[in-house]
RNA sequence: GGAGAGGUACCCGAGUGGCCAAAGGGGGCAGACUGUAAAUCUGCUGGCGAUGCCUACGGAGGUUCAAAUCCUCCCCUCUCCA
């Protein structure tokens, strides 16, 4: 007998609540449709979507018809679950941008295109046509003010203040299942932990107006061993979209990931068995995490930048960190003219003008500190003039701190 | 609408005329140690070819030799009352 969707998803530890474990099972006997909504408010999905992707990915792969629901209508609001403070609202030509890139990344992961696939929807489409006054009557009466004061991701906010139009996105989301339900036949919601009211009222909104069943799953908040929430680094989010996150740099990230986590990385980021992820564990046992990372590291980039760009991305880790790191082409690189350094350009110069470091003050620092290295010498003073005697086939690599690189390539 | 409190760097938060590019903590970066891990210790953490100059304590003006600090107006947030 195979494992049902739901029983892969909890021994996967994509599971943090569910709304009637017992009734859901049951429905997920037959094939369902499940969606899960997903805000543009960037214009690149990060890593930190990549959970409820993985969970649709996994529906999908158990036949079930999974729905991508662009907020577009819903962006324009702003969601206060799980935030501290009002964001700034996004302007409706941003969102429209936002919708337009973003929709694009998901085509990665799920099959959109064979009969009952994924669909992909923009709840703009049925929110924009709204009228104020039919709303409240026909929705807003079904809601208690009562009890959305009480609902976590708002009580939370009471102490430092809460927006009107951000009170209103409980409904919202609720009418999107609502919608999905009666067009789609939707009926299980998937988000994170802090969607759960959001999600529930959207179960109690079908109840109400249709006295139909519908069920709501949330997947855990990633935070790593080390305590942060995944996939936010200083240098901001790890951005799923190549130009924003380079493959290799995609590929460090997961290279870079905490021993502990390996494993709960593994089951829900990569589309390995779970036999398999045993065995490899195995392997961490005989030689060591970085093997394993390895594996980690090349199935995360797969899935997101395809198999090719993976094993660039890997290659190029491997030539830098344990050969010469010459001659690859996925590491971040900038070209520069022959005549830019033809007379001699003091090495923070360039550290700053590759971008490398922020400023020059701050590359004039990071060489100080004797992290700067050029063709992984390092610099002894911030001011030693890189020329064409340090250009190795065409390029010039420099490098911040143990792990940033950076080709400049020299035309 | 009324009364009160407040807005300081990436975040929290001290500072109530000069010694303030602004304590302390967090975060981050670098170094050492390592395994491209974690933990620990040390240094750094606005910009500028730089023992100095410029910009910065919500915004705009003003007082002063000197303003994060005092005054005026404005904007925003919170608490209580309506």
């Amino acid at each position: 007998m195979n494992d049902t969707v739901y029983s892969v998803l909890q021994k996967r530890g994509f599971i943090e609540q569910v709304s009637d474990e017992e009734g859901l099972n049951k429905a997920l006997e037959q094939k369902i449709v499940c969606y899960a909504g997903f805000d543009p408010t960037a214009d690149s999905l990060h890593v930190g979507h990549l959970l409820p992707i993985m969970a649709l990915v996994q529906m999908q792969k158990h036949g079930h018809r999974p729905i991508v629901l662009l907020g577009g209508g819903t962006a324009m609001i702003g969601d206060p679950s799980g935030k501290t403070e009002t964001r700034k609202i996004l302007s409706r030509e941003e969102v429209i941008q936002n919708t337009e890139s973003i929709r694009q990344q998901f085509i990665r992961y799920l099959d959109f295109e064979t009969q009952d696939g994924a669909l992909l929807l923009n709840n703009a489409t049925w929110l924009e046509p709204l009228t104020y006054i039919t709303f409240l009557r026909d929705i807003g009466r079904h809601f208690s003010v009562n009890k959305m004061l009480a609902a976590e991701s708002y009580r939370s906010r009471l102490a430092t203040g809460l927006n009107f139009i951000e009170f209103n996105y409980m409904l919202l989301q609720a009418y999107d299942f609502l919608h999905l339900y009666q067009t789609q036949k939707c009926i299980l919601q998937l988000g994170g932990n802090d969607q759960w009211g959001n999600i529930l009222a959207g179960i109690d909104l079908i109840r109400r107006m249709h006295g139909g069943t519908a069920y709501g799953l949330t997947l855990p908040l990633i935070t790593t061993a080390s305590g942060t929430k995944m996939g936010k680094t200083e240098k901001g989010a790890i951005w799923l979209d190549p130009k924003k996150t380079s493959p290799y740099d995609y590929y460090q990230f997961w290279i870079n990931t905490d021993d502990r986590d390996v494993k709960r990385f593994l089951l829900l980021f990569t589309l390995l068995s779970i036999d398999e992820i045993e065995k490899l564990m195995a392997i961490a046992e005989q030689e060591g995490w970085n093997a394993v990372k390895r594996v980690l590291a090349f199935e995360a980039t797969a899935l997101t930048h395809g198999y090719t760009a993976a094993q660039h991305a890997q290659e190029s880790a491997r030539s830098v960190f344990y050969g010469d790191g010459f001659y690859l082409d996925s590491l971040p690189s900038t070209i520069f003219s022959f005549d830019k350094i033809r007379g001699g350009i003091p090495a923070f110069i360039l550290f700053a003008d590759t971008g490398l470091c922020a400023s020059r003050s701050d590359a004039r620092r990071l060489i100080d500190e004797g992290g700067g290295y050029v063709n992984n010498q390092r610099l002894k003073s911030f001011d030693e003039k890189i020329n064409t005697s340090h250009i190795k086939d065409g390029v010039i690599l420099l490098r911040a701190g143990k792990k940033k690189y950076h080709r400049v390539i020299i035309k």
